[in-house]
DNA sequence: TAAAGTCCCCGCCACT
DNA sequence: TAAGTGGCGGGGACTT
């Protein structure tokens, strides 16, 4: 059945593998928070089951996992000692994750009732049925409710880790790593409308999300910094502050990786020129358009179109 | 593509 | 005291 998740509190992370895992959802966790970042405290990152040994993947081979859930505290029996565990790790404070179909196991666990959560798309009927009293989401990437968080399907888990990354050690150890990745640092299609911010304190991150939902609606505006903090009623400096807490891109930064987003889609939807896409998108000239797009995909908007239509 | 001109980013710091 | 705010300015990114 269901998944892994970690508890976590960047001093210490546990990770719940299972019998007949996918190596990948073992992996993800493990290459955003298992090896050593120079601008990042040695994270206690370990592996545990609940009888360690030798753990069949869903790949063909086998992982030995040492660790019990003792990692986790306390004691009892499976399946209910996982579910018993998770419960305790939440009353102690400690962050609890459902990565794709570990949401199941938080729902479980009933520390999902009356509250918000996401899961693999697939399975998002029989989640629903088999737990009415909680309200899934299937439509994005990751959600958070207190300290409760679940990701969506397989590379969510990418982002969903990245976004725990960077809560807990900023953005720029998050791109870091992201970058190590090869990765997007904050996927397109933005999900950060979408995370249910815990702390009442971010009234203005909300107000960020909704400016970058108007953005992308307006994208041809010729949108500039001053112009964008009297939207979300701050000041330049912590306009750039937040948006970077936030999303992990400076403002220009975000804007012109939407815009370019953007201008994908027209080139291999639409026969317009370059310098009418470039006028939609809201690059001032289609040199402006040329110089990001090529910096960005290493090849010519032309060239992007005629390998794609 | 090149270069001048413009705008942004972000560390710093005084001030809530 | 701790945490957030916002003006300032140099270096650098972006625009034309």
């Amino acid at each position: 059945l269901p998944n892994l998740k970690a508890a976590m509190s960047l001093q210490r992370i546990a990770v719940v593998a299972y019998d007949r895992i996918s190596p990948f959802h073992l992996a993800v966790p493990g290459a955003v928070f298992g090896e050593r970042h120079p601008d990042l405290p040695a994270i206690d990152f370990r592996v545990c089951t609940e009888i360690p040994g030798r753990l069949q993947t869903t790949a063909g081979f086998t992982i030995d996992v040492e660790q019990d859930l003792g990692f986790l505290r306390q004691a009892e029996r499976p399946p209910q000692l996982l579910l018993d565990e998770l419960n305790a790790a939440y009353q102690r404070g400690a962050q609890v994750v459902g990565l794709c179909l570990g949401a199941y196991i938080l729902a479980y666990a009933g520390l999902l009732d009356g509250r918000k959560a996401t899961t693999h798309w697939a399975y998002a009927q029989d989640f629903a049925a088999r737990f009415p009293t909680i309200n899934l989401d299937a439509d994005v990437l990751y959600l958070e409710d207190e300290a409760l968080i679940t990701s969506a399907g397989t590379a969510a888990a990418l982002d969903c880790c990245l976004y725990l990354l960077r809560k807990h050690a900023g953005p720029t150890v998050a791109n870091s790593i992201a970058r190590r990745l090869v990765i997007s640092p904050h996927r397109q299609g933005g999900q950060a409308q979408f995370i249910e911010q815990p702390l009442p304190k971010t009234a203005q991150d909300n107000r960020i999300g909704e400016l970058i939902g108007w953005v992308r609606q307006n994208l041809a505006h010729p949108h500039t910094l001053d112009s964008l903090a009297v939207r979300v009623l701050m000041s330049r400096r912590s306009f750039t502050r937040h948006f970077h807490q936030l999303t992990g891109m400076t403002v220009v930064q975000w804007l012109i990786s939407e815009r370019l987003a953007l201008t994908q889609r027209l080139l291999e939807s639409t026969s317009l020129s370059i310098e009418e896409i470039a006028e939609q998108v809201g690059f001032g000239s289609a040199v402006t358009l040329r110089q990001h797009f090529r910096k960005a995909y290493r090849i010519s908007p032309q060239a992007w179109r005629n390998t794609f239509q």
